[in-house]
Formats: structure tokens, C-alpha cells, sequence
DNA sequence: TTTTTTGTGTTAGTCAATAACATGTTACTG
DNA sequence: CAGTAACATGTTATTGACTAACACAAAAAA
């Protein structure tokens, strides 16, 4: 077999990449970072950054969170209302990386959220995650709900989770971020209910 | 006084240009139109160009919303709960444009959500909008509203906005737009109630 | 009139992103 | 094993957004 050996050096590459990009965006910001130097640091040339990242924002851009997020939905018991199935899965998943890797987390997402072109891209990036809130939402048990309902509610859901995540930044860290996502998620039932 | 004279100048060069530019961008997409082109059909240079926009992007996402906003929502009744405050502003505000430009914020919105670039730019522009719910929700009877909940219920004002702006869209305004901000608004309360 | 302010143009530059083409390296095939 | 296809990477050149430095003109203020 071939793709073994090629998708391995491939991971790798990317991975070398990635990990310049982060620590260059840490030490000197993400602006003041040209691509031609995270490629030198990686070791390769722009062309080859570029035919592993789109744009130079992809770089923090892409986390893989999405897969496991639809995990820990689906492990939900069926019952449960769907807000709360997602509001669950997002604390729950969120913990796991949060206990797995804090310190990285919090740097990642203050240089997310801090950086204005950065920032602009966060909200194309979670397209994704909206849908699959709304896959979350308008699924089995979707008993009417329009699609403009299910629509409005994941995206309600994605803000939720992006200002826990925006407090919990703004916070330094202080405050435990799942119970950020919990207060957060709360605060919607309270203005809403 | 000079300021009278310049500032009317200053106004209707900058209303050249963005003209210009919404012309060019309808006609030929937004990626497709450079800004030197746009500073040659506005009779100005490319250095002027950037001297009213700070980028290419700003000249579509400029919309002086803001402000009509927050004169509706001060000018609801204060016993009101704030969420319904913002939510009537908000489409009744709307509905002022709609009635008297529907085509314009039609294509104008099109635009926007079409377009990958101006769609991140479109959530940074609106921090402006998050701030003023904030504001209306944080005001004078924040009965004990921490600060996350008043900017987790301002933030989901927000997603019921846009969430109704792109329906109104892909509908191709078929839906009358405020019809579909209460429908949006209503999923909230009856997701999250 | 002189001086200063303000708006604009010109020119030259940086940097992200794309395209075209060359090269080396690994995998398949006879 | 020779040869060829497939793939990853590099080199070079170009476009286009955006910035900085300096010059110039016209109106405002002195």
C-alpha cells in the first residue's frame, strides 16, 4: 500500500507547519508573521504552506473538534430535548480538551479572539458547527420545527458557546470554562423563556 | 465656518464610491472587481479609495443601522421585557428599510451573505449591533443580569437577526423580512423556554 | 499676502495568494 | 530492472490589497 507512508509524511508536514505557525503567531503576533517565514521555520517553501492551508488564517483556523461534538450528540439519550443534547455535548466536549490541554486552549483561543482577521474568519469556520447543531435539532425527533426554527436555534446555540468562550478568555482563564458554557446556555433560558 | 462645506465633500465623494463599488459589485461579483477599478468609476485614485474605506470590504459592510436602531429601542415602552424590546426594534426597523428600499437591501444583502469574504467581515461589522443589545439589555433594569447572560441573550438577538436575514435571502424575498425575524425570535423562546 | 490646513495624487513598496513550469521521489507495470 | 505514471515539492513570476513618503493644489486663517 501506498497511501500509508504518503498520508503519514503528509500528517507530519502539516502538523511541522502548524506547530511554526502557532508558536511564530504567539511570539510576534499574527500580522507581524509572514508565511514565507512560518514556512522557513517548517522547513519548506510558501508554495508548500499554502498547498496545506488555503489561507494563512486556516492555520489556527482549522481545529477538528466537529467529529467529536457529533459523538458526544449522538451519545445523548434520546429523550432529552435537542438544545439540551447539544448544550451537553458542547460542556462535555469541551471539558475534555479543557482538562486534556488548558493552557493551549486558552492561548489558541485568545489569539482567536484577539486577532481582528482571525476573528472574522472564526464565525465562516464554525459553518460547519451550525450545521451540525442543526442536524443536532432538525433531526429524528424533529416534531415541527420550520427549518428557519431549527436555523435560528443552532445558531443561538453557536453564540452561546462563542461567548462563554469570549468570557472565559476575557477572564484569563480564571473561571472554569464548562461552567461558562453552563451559565451561558442558562442565560438564554432565563432571556428567552 | 469651513467644516459645512468640506464635510458635504467629504459625504458625497464617499457616496461616489460606494455607489461605484455596489454598481461593480453587482455586476461583476465582489472578488471580480478590483478597487482601482472601483477609484476609476468614482473619479478618484486608488489612495482616496482607502482614504474613505479602510478596505475593500468596509465599503459594503458600512450600513448606518446602528443608530435608527438604538432610537427604536429607546423609544419602546420601558416595562417591556428587554429581549422583546430589541426584538420589536429590530423588526420594525427592518421593516422601515424593507418598505422603502426592499429591492436595494435585497441585492445588497445577496451580496453580503454570498460572498465568503464579506460573510466574515459581516460578524466583526456587527459587534457594533452586539454592543447596543447589550446596552439595551444591561441598561438601567438589569435586575441582577451578570454580564455573560446580558451578552448571551444580546449575542442571540444577533443570531435571530441574521439567522432571519438569510431565510429572507434564500427565499429570494419571497417571505416578508419581518415576518421572518418574529418567526426567529419565536423559535428562541420556543427552543430555549 | 503669507502661512497653514486639508484633500488628493504619484510612486514605490510589502505581502498574501495564484498560476505555470521544472524537478525529484515513490509506486506500479511489463 | 527499466520505464512510466502519480505525487509532493520547489522556483519564478504575477496579480491585487494595502501602506508609507513625498509632492502639489486649493481653501482658510493669520
Amino acid at each position: 500500500m501506498s497511501g500509508d507512508w504518503r498520508a503519514d509524511k503528509r500528517a507530519r508536514t502539516r502538523a511541522r507547519i502548524q506547530e511554526a505557525a502557532l508558536e511564530l503567531f504567539l511570539e510576534q503576533g499574527f500580522d507581524a508573521t509572514t508565511v514565507a517565514r512560518i514556512a522557513e521555520r517548517a522547513g519548506v517553501s510558501h508554495m508548500t504552506f499554502f498547498r496545506y492551508f488555503p489561507t494563512k488564517e486556516d492555520v489556527v483556523l482549522q481545529d477538528g473538534y466537529d467529529p467529536m461534538l457529533e459523538e458526544m450528540i449522538r451519545s445523548r439519550p434520546a429523550g432529552e430535548p435537542p438544545v439540551t443534547r447539544i448544550r451537553t455535548a458542547v460542556r462535555d466536549g469541551l471539558a475534555l480538551v479543557y482538562d486534556a490541554d488548558r493552557d493551549a486552549l486558552l492561548a489558541r483561543t485568545r489569539l482567536l479572539l484577539s486577532t481582528p482577521g482571525l476573528r472574522a474568519g472564526l464565525w465562516e469556520n464554525q459553518e460547519g458547527t451550525q450545521r451540525l447543531f442543526e442536524r443536532a435539532l432538525g433531526g429524528p425527533d424533529a416534531d415541527g420545527r420550520s427549518p428557519l426554527r431549527v436555523r435560528a436555534a443552532a445558531a443561538a446555540c453557536l453564540a452561546a458557546l462563542v461567548t462563554a468562550l469570549t468570557a472565559w478568555v476575557e477572564g484569563d482563564g480564571a473561571e472554569p470554562l464548562p461552567d461558562l458554557v453552563d451559565e451561558a446556555f442558562d442565560a438564554l433560558r432565563a432571556e428567552f423563556g
